[in-house]
DNA sequence: GCTATCACG
DNA sequence: GACGTACGTGATAGCC
């Protein structure tokens, strides 16, 4: 054992600079035999290696230490609240690898330290100094600037990146002082990546010249009168305090408490057991096997080989026993349940299911939850079930024995459930996050096997649990309805016997894991993991919290129009059998078709598939020109399906206890990445007809709010012209114009000052006919002009732009030849419909089309999204509903300039940083009392 | 449970 | 030469 003193040479390796390194420079790599994500760790320890196995020379160590940060709050925090805290949250794929990377320190046999509460720059810090005092030398592993005034008198710096040592020269470079003077120069510049306010307008370069001149900070601030530039003097007075707050920030603390002395630090060979056990555990082939030669061993074998570099198989399902919903066990205690939460803190994940009394999360109890951590062992805790009925038909409302207080079993589990180290794995996970947010519990970090099918494999099938398990696991879980029964005499889910129960749920739970361990590896082959992590798992907190939040409706609004709505159907009813001469169903369009093309014989009857005239609008709309009754039917219908659909409907669903409406979004509905809204639909309310329009106004801001409205004006369009790199469209765009008028005058030669609306009108339906694949036929039908005229406008408007009929001809061609498309941000749908014969080939040709514009629009609007509740955290604002291109807001009154500005932003730059577009992005804003004054 | 219809982007 | 079409959704009513 060697004293510490001189001779001695001390190497800190920074880790969590380490760690983060290797997570943002390599691809994301999962552990094949479970899906863990292992990425980070395995850079740490090749990083780790390099450093051990590299010739230092006269620099070797005979000291070293790996040092981390440990807890979020330090005495920092307390000078100044807002202190690092623009950094972005920790990727949710690297924080379980953060204790996978101290197991690797210690595997090396290297010590690793950390302290609560306390950065691992000030532990550098004192360990330096101390280093110093004994007459030794210090190596700091790292690059970070806040480091460099540490350097000097035997300190130096060494950034393993660029294999470069960092002495007094190189501080002086980078700061232009010397590194004693270091943290003055900080304290002037402020740090953006800390959130170190500093000066406002002075940076590095000038606040070494300041401080050359006058010395020292101090000396600075006393004589700031003296400075000759204005602007700069009346910084100096004005932000004194800032600046001195700043110092204090970034200088490091050279007396962090320390519970072990340098002669603990002291350099030992690994154990090739433990670090080799350790390397093969976490099934890193190629780096345990150069470790173990290193160590003169045998490389360890680690089972299903696949070699590195070679296609992986097809089938990646790890070797699983059978599904066996016998073998799960019920949770009835709470050493129990303290034992598995014990256990899937170890293991760093769990896939959790809850089972509720119905599948409204704003208003169904919880019953139960399933756990499962090993494939086959899981786990349901039974919480609200009631006791079989001894008599009565209805059941009993005693809690069934053998539960665990509910309230007790949550208090247990939020711990875990809040754990960042240990990843939360469900099917449809916005569902369950929404029911434990109800119970206090932010479920956090979280996967979701539905949301990763959807990712990989949107277009192929559905992402329901039952399908998954079918198609992936060939297994058919317990259906229901099996448990409880359907029609009248469905049971909820609290009236099935727990025995039953257990079976059931925590099937459900090891289906989930089964399917994350086959899907989570998978991600990365099919290049969608930047797409999975970053525009479906990242909207579930976010859809969650609008789904809560709810739109406020006044049902005496919609209760009145119901009212009114009634009056006049009764009165079109009666004129239209008078018309008819008889009484039937205005609503049976069977009926309706038999009164207008048999009994009245009326022209134009068309039968289709199923027998039936076609009474659609559009028929009806040529027949209203001749006669009365087709025209008061359309009326009719109108009405009819406002009040049946919204007034009448929207009331159901009102919250009885908030009193909004609460919709449900899915995120895997659509194909395209569009969000689907359910229970009620809010992405359909009326807009385009005048009464419609008035159902909007039901839709109110509560006393003192307003509803603000922000939606991208002709997203699809702009997204087309950069796509198809139309020059004329992007100009179109930069210069403001109208684009539907610009492109009229293209299109037929007419001046932008002479167009005439009827002109527009043509060029609009155009436009848009693009944009969903157009035919002749199509546009012959929604403009109402013979399908030669029609198909005579678009081959002039083909020859106007032929980059359009490129595009449309390249993503075709692209379709067929890989049976998807993608949108700018790397979302894939698949067509497989694309090589069918017959007409089916059209409809998939015009969906191939449309989906890469459709969805990047989608993409664009799901960017913003989460992004969004960070920007406006600072004000009273709640987003509450997305409707494809428009977000609607509900604000305090007096904040919606501020509101409008910040969301704005937001949406504006949303494609940013990753696609820049060539053309901008355009916000509209609206506010008022309610969504039609809004909108 | 399927089909027709119609509300939205 | 015929096929039969604008893209993406969800809710409701009628009907079998």
């Amino acid at each position: 054992m060697t004293q510490f003193g001189k001779g001695c040479h001390l190497h800190l390796i920074d880790g969590s600079a380490f760690i983060f390194r290797a997570f943002h420079a390599l691809p994301p790599l999962t552990r094949k035999s479970d899906g863990m994500p292992v990425g980070a760790v395995q850079g740490f320890c090749d990083m780790l290696r390099r450093y051990l196995d590299h010739d230092h020379g006269n620099d070797a160590p005979t000291h070293i230490a790996v040092i981390f940060d440990k807890g979020s709050h330090t005495f920092r925090n307390d000078l100044y609240d807002q202190y690092k805290a623009n950094r972005e949250e920790m990727p949710e794929d690297l924080r379980p690898q953060i204790p996978l990377t101290r197991r690797a320190t210690e595997a090396f046999n290297i010590a690793c330290k950390e302290i609560e509460g306390f950065e691992a720059d000030d532990i550098i810090a004192t360990l330096s100094c101390q280093a110093r005092e004994a007459g030794g030398r210090v190596t700091i592993v790292s690059s970070d600037k806040d480091l460099m005034q540490l350097v000097g008198d035997g300190v130096e710096m060494f950034d393993a990146m660029k294999n470069r040592r960092i002495d007094r020269e190189g501080v002086e470079e980078k700061f232009g002082v010397s590194p004693d003077k270091v943290v003055d120069v900080q304290a002037l510049a402020g740090d953006s990546v800390d959130n170190v306010p500093g000066a406002p307008g002075i940076g590095i370069k000038t606040a070494a010249l300041l401080i050359n001149e006058w010395g020292s900070l101090e000396e600075l601030l006393e004589n700031a009168e003296q400075i000759k530039q204005p602007k700069r003097r009346q910084t100096l007075i004005e932000k004194r305090e800032q600046i001195e707050l700043s110092k204090r920030l970034v200088q490091l603390d050279c007396e962090t408490p320390l519970e072990f002395t340098l002669d603990d630090l002291e350099v030992r060979d690994p154990d090739p057991e433990t670090l080799l056990g350790f390397l093969s555990e976490m099934e890193f082939r190629s780096l345990s096997k150069r470790v173990a030669e290193t160590l003169g061993r045998e490389a360890p074998v680690i089972p299903d080989t696949t070699p590195e570099g070679a296609n992986p198989p097809e089938d990646d399902a790890p070797d699983a026993p059978p599904i066996d919903p016998e073998a799960y066990e019920q949770v009835s205690d709470m050493a129990a349940l303290e034992r598995w939460i014990e256990k899937a803190r170890d293991r760093g994940w769990v896939a959790v299911d809850t089972e509720t009394t119905g599948l409204n999360e704003m208003a169904c109890g919880l019953v139960g939850i399933s756990l499962c951590i090993e494939a086959g062992e899981a786990c349901y805790i039974p919480l609200a079930h009631r006791a079989a009925a001894t008599d009565d038909l209805f059941g009993s409302d005693d809690l069934a024995e053998g539960q665990i207080d509910m309230d007790k079993a949550l208090e247990a589990l939020k711990p875990l459930f809040e754990d960042p180290a240990v990843m939360k794995i469900g099917q449809n996970m916005k569902y369950d996050a929404k029911i434990f947010a109800r119970y206090g519990i932010e479920i956090a970090p979280i996967d979701d096997t539905m949301l990763m099918s959807y990712a990989m494999n949107a277009g192929l099938h559905g992402h329901g649990m039952d399908t998954l398990s079918e198609r992936y696991l060939s297994h058919t879980p317990i259906p229901i309805k099996s448990l409880l029964g359907s029609g009248k005499s469905q049971i909820t889910f609290d009236r099935v016997p727990v025995a039953d129960a257990v079976k059931y749920a925590a099937e459900d739970a090891d289906i989930t894991l089964r399917l994350w361990q086959l899907f989570k590896p998978q991600l990365h082959r099919a290049h969608v993991t930047r797409v999975y992590e970053g525009l479906e798992r990242p909207l579930v907190p976010v859809l969650a919290q609008m789904e809560m939040a709810g739109i406020k409706v006044d049902r005496d609004v919609l209760s009145r129009m119901s009212g009114a709505f009634n009056q006049k159907m009764a009165q079109l009813e009666e004129e239209i059998h008078e018309l008819a001469g008889e009484s039937f169903n205005v609503g049976s369009p069977k009926q309706l078709g038999e009164i207008l093309f048999d009994k009245m014989g009326l022209e134009g009857g068309k039968k289709g598939k199923t027998g039936a005239y076609a009474t659609g609008a559009d028929v009806l709309e040529d027949l209203a020109t001749e006669h009365d009754l087709p025209a008061r039917v359309l009326d009719w219908r109108q009405i009819s399906k406002l009040k049946s659909t919204y007034t009448d409907a929207l009331q159901e669903h009102i919250n009885k206890e908030t009193g909004r409406v609460h919709t449900s979004y899915l995120i895997a509905g659509a194909n395209t990445g569009r969000l689907a809204s359910t229970d009620p639909n809010l992405q359909n309310i009326p807009v385009r007809s005048e009464e419609g329009r008035r159902i909007r106004e039901a839709f109110v801001a509560p006393e003192g709010k307003t509803l603000v409205s922000l939606d991208y004006s002709q997203i699809e369009l702009r997204i087309l012209a950069h796509m198809a790199e139309i020059d004329a469209l992007k100009q179109a765009f930069r210069d403001g114009q109208d684009i539907h008028a610009m492109t009229a005058s293209e299109m037929f030669n007419v001046p932008m000052d002479e167009m005439t609306p009827e002109v527009r009108r043509q060029a609009k339906a155009i436009n848009f006919g693009v944009i969903y694949g157009i035919s002749g036929f199509g546009l012959a039908r929604n403009l109402r002009i013979p399908r030669s005229e029609a198909q005579g406008f678009i081959d002039r408007y083909f020859e106007r732009f032929p980059g359009i009929k490129a595009y449309m001809d390249e993503t075709t061609a692209f379709a067929k030849e890989h049976k998807r498309v993608e949108t700018l941000f790397g979302r894939v749908i698949h067509t497989p419909e694309i090589a069918a014969k017959g007409p089916r080939a059209g409809f998939a040709k015009r969906a191939a089309i449309n989906a890469p514009i459709q969805g990047t629009a989608a993409d664009i609007i799901r960017r913003a999204m989460i992004r969004m509740p960070e920007a406006i955290e600072s004000l009273p604002a709640t987003m509450l509903l997305q409707v494809h291109d428009e977000l609607l807001f509900e604000v305090e009154a007096g904040a919606e300039d501020s509101l409008i500005d910040a969301a704005r932003k937001v949406m504006e730059a949303a494609a940013e940083p990753v696609v820049k577009l060539d053309v901008p992005l355009v916000v509209d804003a609206g506010q008022g009392a309610n969504w039609a004054a809004a909108h």
